[in-house]
DNA sequence: CCGATAGATGCAAACTATCGCATCTGCATG
DNA sequence: CATGCAGATGCGATAGTTTGCATCTATCGG
């Protein structure tokens, strides 16, 4: 193992995704660490996954590491904007690395999930944005209502 | 306490908000409890209380009432579009009685809470009704992203 | 008004998420 | 490469929320 040390690069580094993450955590202030390399390896777009999920997979790769670490660290990454942090009423919230913005209508009725175009969502955040100069990060929306169905079931 | 059964008409059930709840859930298909009533009462629009705020004032009235009812009466209550159920970052969540919607603006790196006028929500709604037939219950929307200062501060 | 029953509540345990503190480590400095 | 320290992690405690099950009750039919 004393030849793995290849001039200071940590070893999760080597990997395109962790070489982007770790020059913007470094850009931001915020420390590299193998936990935080491997928290976001586990994530992708368009996969919903738990805390729970995420401290699975990531415990195979680096046992030992602690559920505290894992949240932690998908709450810095949420702040940071790089995943999205929603709960879609499944009982535990879902995080998933943001790509493409995508959304989510949940019925209260039945439980359908549909998905909703962000195009409709981006004229709102346009909006926010000129009257109150705030920049919303709404790339993973989950709005509850009635579905179509459900809907008229409830008012007829 | 003998000549208190006026009728069949529960106690809690005699005031106007409580009576308008009644007719509500009995017309859903939902039982009327006294436990539903006082939760029903303790809310109010414009209050962010959390589940345990509710708890607190619930047990005043309904000493021995379980906490499970409250929590479970809440989600009911949300589903059936009474109240607004919105996670605004503090830890817990918080319920509120539904009147006119109003929206909030939370920056993820300083915690200031902006009001996000509906006007500029509602379009979203309309287009979502439009598009999927779907009925949005964006009744107290909780926007995360980062306020000018802050946004200003994080690019520059 | 009584009895039957679907469904609500109380209770305890499990699950989800956060926090304080001691220890450890990434990173800067020399 | 050694040293120092701010900050990250592990750990246990605590807060917040959900669930399974036994019991109780609102509602309905008689
Ligand atoms: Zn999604
Ligand atoms: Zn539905
Ligand atoms: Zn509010
Ligand atoms: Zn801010």
């Amino acid at each position: 193992m004393s030849r793995e040390r290849n001039g200071g690069t940590p070893l999760a580094e080597r990997t395109s995704a962790a070489k982007g993450l770790a020059d913007r955590l470094r850009r931001v202030g915020q420390r590299v660490t193998p936990q935080r390399l491997v928290i976001l390896g586990t994530l992708s777009p368009g996969a919903h996954l738990s805390a729970d999920d995420v401290f699975a997979r990531v415990e195979t790769h680096l046992p030992g590491v602690n559920r505290s670490t894992v949240y932690r660290t998908l709450e810095l990454f949420g702040d940071l904007g790089l995943i999205s942090v929603t709960d879609l009423g499944g009982g535990a919230r879902v995080f998933e690395l943001i790509d493409e913005p995508h959304h989510h209508l949940i019925c209260h009725r039945c439980g359908a999930i549909l998905e909703l175009d962000d195009a409709l969502v981006d004229p709102l955040r346009v909006a926010i944005r000129a009257r109150y100069g705030f920049v919303p990060a709404v790339d993973h929306l989950a709005l509850f209502g009635f579905c179509a169905a459900c809907a008229t079931a409830t008012n007829g």
